[in-house]
DNA sequence: GGTATAATGATAGTGTGTTCTCCTTATCAT
DNA sequence: ATGATAAGGAGAACACACTATCATTATACC
């Protein structure tokens, strides 16, 4: 069975909020301001079953730790901050980025990522 | 001072060789065979410091694990192989990536990763 | 409301990648 | 060749991100 609790809607809530990747980290402090007993195993356990369930999906960006996000978003590219380390989404994207690729190899996907630093810290 | 270890020249000689990111167990591996003895913390050791001289640096692809190549080449961007788990070159770069950035985000930098199978795994 | 049990949360445990310790070895200036 | 010491290597130690354990709590069906 499934049950509706409370830090699971809470997890969901984060998610539609923040509009951006999140480590689970960010998922477990964004979380506790709306249920502040909320436990990491509660947030790695949910987040696990949430892209199991193809509501979220993974994004590794340079520089490691996994993030998350909606997984029904359009096309789109990230911006690492590297004041903040939040990352954020960039919706224009290049054409053709996979023809760059040499002779021989086959491309089944691509990842842009731009660094600098964002609006708030800039 | 610093002084001319066989380790060292070998560590030199993988990245050269190579002609592609690595990581530091490809080192070792690499590295084992010009010098069998040669162990992890000599690998790490020396890869840091290579990277402080600035004849190495560090490239942080999606997916974790630091790698690093030779600093001295030209712009270019990398393929991933999920197949072998191998980091390649990409010599050609979309123009202007950098005015892809939402408005207000300071763009310093850019990491372009292609996914797929290389020609040896293809 | 009562009950079965899914889910939580504190904490211990795990795994992986990297660094430290410390004794031994090899390099280089003399 | 000798000696001072930088560097190596084995293994212990560490950091971290994540997972398992298990007693407790809360949900949802009756």
């Amino acid at each position: 069975m499934q049950r509706d609790t409370r830090q699971r809607r809470a997890i969901r809530r984060v998610f539609v909020n923040a509009g951006r990747p999140l480590t689970c980290n960010e998922v477990l402090r964004y979380g506790q301001r709306i249920v502040p007993s909320l436990g990491v195993a509660t947030v790695y356990r949910n987040v696990k079953m949430l892209v199991g369930d193809g509501w979220l999906s993974e994004v590794e960006l340079p520089g490691g730790g996994l993030r998350y996000e909606l997984a029904d978003r359009p096309h789109h590219h990230h911006f690492l901050c590297h004041s903040c380390d939040q990352a954020f989404e960039v919706f224009r994207c290049p054409d053709e980025v996979e023809a760059l690729a040499p002779d021989g190899f086959e491309v089944d996907g691509h990842e842009l990522t731009l660094f600098g630093r964002c609006a708030a810290c800039a």
